[in-house]
DNA sequence: ACTTGTGAATAACTTCACAGCA
DNA sequence: TGCTGTGAAGTTATTCACAAGT
């Protein structure tokens, strides 16, 4: 539960904001400028009451008997999720996956600036990755300070990520997404967003099992690749 | 809720299974050989009380008065997540993202084998990466079959995920690990999970501007890069 | 007629607190 | 004594179902 001025929001809601405002920019794409909230949801992957639902959080943004105005919902969700002030994000960490995540194209287009990249090795130090040099993760207070960063991702080893996000702690940040495997202990007033590959394809062999366990006890996959499907009808899946 | 042989495990407490693996090896690694549900809530950053009712799920593997062995434990969660039969994994999309993810180094230790990569762009087809080829998505269906695939990791751009992770699925895969941000349309027994990073850093934008709200109506982040902290008591910061 | 917005009902999840056992 | 395992209580989230509005 997230308090925003007068009122108080579910966190599984604000989960589900960026997915509402995905779905909106699809269909602004589309030329498409009313929808309703079955639309909405099933473009969401969500039921139209719960989309409904967590609109009413926010205020009340439709018209009866008619739908949503997808222009004006879109800002509207977009000024929620505080996208209107720009946020200034650094990258700590740029191996395989951090250089990866600093070529994401899609920052800018969703309020958020990458102004620095930071490494601890010396080979990759002083490369350039997305227009910007790599520089040592020493320099890390002054480069937060002097680029005003707001907002850290982490992409260092594990063994490195709880020292690196003290300093970044430090230094004022309280937004951070890490992308290492380990539990960050930090103050309570920081927002510590996590995502672990390994353990994403651990929750699916568990649901792979649980399927195996329960269809005729058999030791592998039941079946290959030519084979009749189920009916294709649109289901909710399991997401985050 | 996941039904698993007899018992019924809750959605919730699978997807925190990995954490507590993840603490579990590192105590292995630390040569501690017995530890208690504190410090292992600890390392995986739950409170005590919800580890034990997780592992209450499971079966009931502690000793009263003493705590859990480390190594039996461990082997019991690994056994539960599925990761005793190897899981054949593809990746569909190499690139920015799908090659950082290739080149991940953990998926052995972890049960999983990486066979295959796909792309469509005939500029990164026969390219090496990982010690594997990447072949045309063309032959999707073909590779999938003959490698015995059970897993994929979509990361293409959103545009191509649903067609893709429909002939996935017509190859008889039942796990999807996706990274486009898209919500997939897709039978009701296959389990997608989705990782986006903009969404996350969305989530983390509403957090800054749910604080920015509250604390003085500012506009940008209240404090400069040297200001007193907060005493650094250890929180349980919200994740996924 | 049709779709939103929302109280009320239900379900899922977490936390508490203590009995049970080493 | 000390820590696990678990019913019961509390909290949060989802779904239902319908009144309200256009």
């Amino acid at each position: 539960m997230i308090e925003i001025g007068e009122v108080t929001v579910p966190a599984a809601t604000v989960a589900r904001l960026p997915y509402y405002l995905r779905a909106l920019r699809d269909l602004t794409r589309e030329g498409v400028d009313t929808t309703s909230s079955s639309e909405l949801a099933e473009r969401s992957g969500v039921g139209s009451a719960q989309l409904r639902k967590d609109l009413s959080y926010l205020g009340s943004f439709g018209t009866r008997g008619v739908g949503y105005d997808v222009e004006s919902l879109s800002s509207y969700i977009a000024a929620a999720l505080g996208l209107g002030s720009e946020h200034r994000l650094a990258i700590v960490g740029v191996g395989n996956l951090g250089h990866a995540l600093a070529n994401y194209s899609g920052y800018a287009a969703r309020g958020f600036c990458l102004v620095a990249l930071l490494d601890a090795d010396p080979s990759v130090v002083g490369r350039e990755a997305a227009g910007l040099v790599v520089e040592h993760v020493d320099e890390l207070e002054r480069v937060l300070g002097e680029r005003d960063v707001s907002m850290v991702i982490l992409a260092t080893p594990g063994s490195a990520a709880q020292a690196v996000a003290e300093r970044v702690v430090a230094c004022g940040v309280r937004e951070i997404l890490s992308f290492s495997p380990v539990a960050l202990q930090l103050p309570d007033d920081v927002v510590v967003r996590s995502v672990d590959v390994a353990g994403e394809l651990q929750i699916l062999a568990f649901h792979a099992a649980a399927r195996n366990a329960q269809q005729g006890d058999g030791v592998a996959r039941p079946d290959g690749p030519s084979t009749p499907r189920a009916p294709a009808e649109v289901g909710k899946n399991s997401v985050t």
